[in-house]
DNA sequence: ATCTACTGCCACTGTCATAGTTACAGTTAG
DNA sequence: CTAACTGTAACTATGACAGTGGCAGTAGAT
């Protein structure tokens, strides 16, 4: 393993959302689809409201719903909103400044895995939500055809 | 954080063989230019043998050296020895299958997240030790020049 | 007014990966 | 035989994380 699957999380529930666009869903629906905690959910969304994905009504009836269009909304964003740190991990301590290398490695590393982390977050932010969605309902679409 | 920093202490031991290429440095010398520990170092570059890209002898005046050219080892190299699983991490349960979106997220985040690592590893492999190694010495040579 | 169904948030648990350390067996040069 | 290494297992401490219960606050329904 390596980092949380908070992403995983935030990137099903906007899908959900999406899904169901009309109506908000609770953290309890979503938790179901997720085989989760309604309260891990609320978490979750929590940070995404507050990265202005996602806004929130309390009180019966209440819920989540989508603050932006599907399509405004890419898998780069879910992930910065609920991850805080970067992936590849530097090191631990900061290495010994008597060592000719190690004087240097430090600066030299972040430059080397900022770009790798920008690469990946680049990938990340060509897909939205919208196209998540369309490759979900094309497989349901392919289901239905395959249970007639 | 997120991953583990072995890639850093990999990387790092792999430019210091680089640095002093014609003799084998020791865990414990390697260990002080990262202020860590000698049995970290071995079991990582324990790892690094095994892909092979160091090797190692046994018993007094032993240590560790090089097992291929510096212009051929890249940050990737370093970094798939030494890490093991994926950096997105995925579901930690699989979702409801009852739920249109949950029946269908997992294969999909599974081809968002290989394409997004799989881009962060191309950057990875585009810098060599050797290409490390370069900026180290160059840095060196500043402080040399500020220090006349 | 009261009930009901939500969010929001805190505190706590169990689990797991990791860094760090000690200990010791095996290997090899002097 | 001794000193200096590697190799490896066992252990501790720390911290992140998923998951859970509890409870105050809010708002529609009756």
């Amino acid at each position: 393993m390596g980092l949380s699957s908070r992403s995983a999380v935030a990137i099903h529930a906007l899908t959900m959302l999406a899904r169901w666009g009309d109506h908000s869903l609770t953290s309890a629906e979503i938790a179901d689809s997720l085989a989760s905690n309604p309260v891990l959910v609320r978490r979750i969304l929590g940070s995404l409201r507050d990265a202005g994905l996602v806004w929130s009504t309390e009180g019966r009836g209440g819920g989540w719903s989508l603050a932006r269009a599907p399509r405004e909304i890419t898998l780069y964003d879910a992930y910065t909103a609920v991850e805080a740190g970067p992936i590849l991990s530097r090191h631990a301590h900061p290495p010994s400044d008597a060592c000719a290398v190690g004087r240097h490695m430090q600066a030299l590393l972040e430059a080397e895995f900022r770009d790798a982390e920008r690469a990946m977050e680049e990938r990340l932010g060509r897909t939205t939500i919208a196209h998540l969605l369309r490759q979900v309902l094309a497989r349901e679409r392919e289901l239905a055809l395959q249970n007639r």
